[in-house]
DNA sequence: CGTCCAGTTGATGTAAATCAAACCCAGTGG
DNA sequence: CCACTGGGTTTGATTTACATCAACTGGACG
């Protein structure tokens, strides 16, 4: 393995912003180790799909390159994207049976499958995992508080500007302030309950308040961190 | 500990559906045992706070009587409630370091405070314990997808729909078809992403097309249960 | 018997959705 | 090399679901 895939590995694991708990413990080389003896490469073509929602779990994943989202469908094709999955982020873990939202491929992705009963026996081996996977759960449930609050209670620049430092935080190692998104606006507004348009002209105001500079349809320039922050009641 | 309460317990384990998870395992009356000689009990009076956002979360409860709620507040006084606590809830269970939202009564509550260390101790003893709080804590992070996708994508009356038959759902040791809401409408407005108003106001629409009966403001019948649950995309 | 507060109902305002039309590229193929 | 195509993006005009503002009701309680 090289040297940059086992770092790519220790961001998986830390790579969501740590909220209320603080970063755990190194979990043991040797233990992760294990893992990427185990596991396939998988290739999957813009917006397939990886798993849906039901299916069974007894699969794993980490995104290696390219970017997924995590998404939940009515009848009617309305749709939410619980959330998007940058390169090292682990996919599918925090699951017991079955999945219960559907992943899907934004643009091309490569990803490393793993057999969900090795980690059942590296968990039932090493209780110090069990209990990072838990503070690892819990860590999300808070996170899920506050996108309920953000869904439920912000207004639209509200939302676009605590989805872009968030974005900025996950993709911490780009150079400079320049945030990637690889998604469409059509996934930003499934992300935040809003429309592609609502997006489009939010992002378009945000730019005209100086708060941003829109360097391409997919990459975009902070220029004022601390408004951008204050509006989205970061802190 | 009499009868009842040891079922009443039972519950707290068990009492939100399981979603993706079938209902595990009971866990050991022993180990759950335990837990009791070691409580004390605490009175709350309406909306007063259990514990706030931030704190230490040296201790966790048991709802007894009463219910309670779990909310975040933003500076300007917006409000979202995450989730309701009836009697037999565990809240502040889910929780590594600090609580991440504020727990409050509605109207007066009693309950049962825990060390945490006592869980920890419990926890390492007993794998099964731990497997079952992650389990737990799986379960509520597929309960809260389908809340994001509600807080996003849902209309009031489909909101309502959803809620009430959540409710009916958690309150099941009631007789009939009758739902009990302890909390103002307010409080159920926050929880959904509405105002009081439209609360009251779906509420009423939804009772003129006969799918409900609203028996006084804090207790409603459910007349349809088929064509609310079509209403609330269960399913 | 007033007071209070949650609930309800009505009138009006508005943020965001919807509908509609360009626009802008990146591929593709002649 | 350039016209064509098609999906995403952007901008404008209009609509709408819900919020906001305001008034009234009704039960609980001193």
């Amino acid at each position: 393995m090289l040297r940059a895939e086992r770092r790519d590995m220790e961001r998986g694991f830390a790579s969501l912003p740590a909220v209320t708990a603080p970063a755990p413990p190194q979990v043991e080389q040797s233990e992760l180790g294990l893992l990427d003896a185990l596991g396939t490469v998988v290739l999957l073509k813009r917006d397939a799909a990886l798993f849906q929602e039901g299916d069974a779990a007894d699969c794993y994943y980490k995104l290696v390159s390219g970017a997924a989202r995590y998404c939940k469908l009515l009848a009617d094709g309305r749709r939410h994207i619980t959330e998007f999955f940058l390169s090292g982020d682990f996919i599918g873990l925090h699951v017991l049976d079955a999945h219960w939202c559907t992943a899907e491929a934004v643009g091309e992705a490569t990803l490393v499958r793993y057999e969900r009963r090795i980690l059942d026996t590296l968990v039932a081996r090493s209780p110090r995992l069990g209990k990072y996977l838990l503070a690892r759960a819990y860590a999300e449930a808070s996170e899920a508080c506050s996108r309920m609050l953000l869904l439920g209670r912000m207004t639209a620049p509200e939302r676009l500007a605590n989805f872009l430092l968030r974005m900025a935080a996950r993709s911490g190692q780009v150079k400079g302030d320049i945030i990637p998104l690889p998604m469409t606006r059509g996934d930003i507004g499934d992300h935040l309950g809003l429309t592609t348009e609502t997006v489009c002209r939010t992002l378009a105001q945000l730019k005209s308040t100086g708060l941003i500079e829109l360097r391409s349809a997919h990459e975009l320039r902070v220029l004022q961190p601390q408004a951008l922050a204050k509006l989205a009641h970061f802190g």
